[in-house]
DNA sequence: CGCTCTTTTGCAAACGTGTTCACATCTTAG
DNA sequence: CTAAGATGTGAACACGTTTGCAAAAGAGCG
């Protein structure tokens, strides 16, 4: 029953013209002539031909494929993201080949060995870090690797983020203009930058006032953590007044603690300040304030630098980061 | 700078022995001596070789990646089940290639065109259908699909969903005996199957009790339409004494109109019940009944099928649905 | 040692496309 | 009417791999 699909040739023979004929038509920007294309085109309808993008990539070197390597989608930061990016690669006749990783260094470099394999395009890694010399192997192999909302030291790294430090700072300056003085600090997972650069901004901006955060707990990124931490930092006496914690998806698990399990109000006993601003932080439930990626322009710059480093791999190598803004909501009171 | 990656033929000529030879040692189950297999291994890792997975397929005709389509990612649902399906195929060699699709059939059947451009194993269509000419051009390439969480009318459709039937009867009948009467539906997408199976059950479970919805509106499975079909039914007097939600997502949204908008305590006021049971459900904030969609099942179940379609293309169709489970919480409560 | 049987290995042909090149044909302008 | 330009042809090769087939190399045995 299955019929092995057509090729360029069973066209060519249909439609009575050569097999380059048939190429060119499906060669955008190649001189053919309206009578020809018709043709050929009708052709290739009757067969339900479509050109083998394997063999085409065979030859040209280019597959027209993405490597996009993710770690975990729990935070709803990374689906919104997923999606803008697949849209903007399809806009540009790009598709992302997903890969599943956990976020040991072991992982990484298996996938990204397996995913050159592939003959991918370049390469997205979305809050996931790489060895350094797996980064060396991919430009050894020309494939432009750009690291989405996360970043890491060393040269000859592509990365695009938001400015996590100068966003850190304002949240301080935030819990420091409304009143409040004993501010925890709820972390992400250590090993990500952009725990690192919010915390740093985050201190930076409380140094500025004198202070210091009055307590912290890690919550790694992760629900449970997160809800552990909170009760860490708020099960004892003389409980902080403010806590800013490294990302949304745990904030709202340190409120429903807050609230729930420990009968504060927010944001009356307590403010709370995320960091992300996921379509759920502007709920009324959790009502948080947040400060906001641009999750649209981080991801459209992601996908300029990498295609411009495939259409032209001198382009170099840069380390972006774009502003963010915070956003006041009733999470955060007033002293 | 950027160094071609190495060929078979390079390994070949560096070990001294033929091409094929390195093929077989990269073949598991080819017939190779130890000592062969040894010297290829050693001259690949000198030059970092890795078979071209490309022209492996051009060759064999299977290219171990199966085309993801899916339309979008808001519904938390999604994401949860992306991760684990390409984890589930990950495991067993194969990857997904993702495609965005917006819910009109002319942008799925352009989409699943070009996804069979790229010579996938199988497809797999999360939340979206197909016409079923499109169904049936993939039949004859020889190109299994398998619908996600949904299904449709037609033969030769294999599709895995959870028996969303069952599942809107189980919330009726839970609505009955905990003594409402007056109990309205929101309903999702009209064209889904998930919102009309759903509907129809809940339907047929309350006519069992001689009872039928007091009212309806549509939130098409959106956040903000799910507000305005909440402040339609809730707005007036007689307001219902309960609430389905074809979603867990909409009915965050609906107890959030409920509660913030028009000042009603769920469940006191009013009970709502929604479908899904994603991670957020069970969080205090919302604690919502809700009936528990196997994911980890469904997406096995998935991934099993296709790859046995793939293995055996005489392998029948089917239309799979898995018992969901009606999971009790605060916003459903006694009148 | 000679014979067969089995395992291992190399050769050459595929797979479906893009690219190139020399050449043929048709169109158009001067 | 001629020269130039556009358009199409057909063949050959490349891409990196797999795979049937046949040759070579071992292994077992009398």
């Amino acid at each position: 029953m299955s019929i092995p699909p057509a090729t360029s040739r069973e066209v060519a023979d249909l439609a009575g013209v050569s097999r380059s004929a048939v190429s060119r038509v499906f060669t955008p920007g190649a001189s053919v002539s309206p009578k020809m294309a018709e043709r050929v085109r009708k052709a290739a309808d009757t067969l339900g031909y479509r050109p083998n993008a394997l063999a085409r990539s065979l030859i040209t070197g280019n597959s027209r494929m993405i490597g996009l390597v993710v770690a975990y989608l729990d935070n709803f930061f990374y689906p919104e993201a997923i999606q803008i990016l697949s849209r903007l690669l399809q806009d540009r006749g790009y598709h992302a080949l997903m890969f599943m990783a956990s976020n040991s260094a072991d992982s990484i470099d298996g996938v990204v060995k397996e995913i050159l394999g592939y003959q991918v395009d370049g390469l997205i890694l979305a809050s996931v870090s790489m060895s350094s010399d797996l980064a060396a192997q991919c430009r050894d192999a020309g494939k432009p690797v750009v690291l989405f909302n996360r970043t890491q030291p060393g040269p000859n790294i592509t990365s695009v983020t938001s400015n996590n430090f100068e966003g850190g700072k304002q949240v301080a300056q935030a819990l420091i203009e409304t009143g409040h003085r004993r501010i925890a600090y709820v972390a992400g997972w250590e090993g990500a930058s952009t725990q690192q650069d919010r915390e740093a901004g985050f201190r930076a901006g409380l140094a500025q006032a004198g202070l210091e955060p009055c307590a912290r707990a890690v919550g790694n990124f992760e629900t449970e953590a997160a809800r552990q931490a909170a009760r860490d930092l708020f099960g004892g006496p003389d409980r902080p007044d403010a806590v800013f914690v490294a990302n949304d998806h745990m904030a709202f698990a340190v409120m429903d603690v807050l609230r729930f399990e420990l009968g504060l109000k927010v944001p009356r006993d307590v403010s709370v300040v995320g960091f992300d601003d996921v379509p759920m932080a502007s709920w009324p439930s959790y009502d948080l304030t947040t400060v906001r990626q641009p999750t649209n322009r981080i991801s459209a710059q992601t996908v300029d630098i990498l295609l411009a480093q495939i259409k032209d791999p001198s382009t170099p190598q840069s380390r972006m980061e774009l502003e963010g803004q915070l956003i006041h909501r009733g999470s955060l009171g007033q002293r």
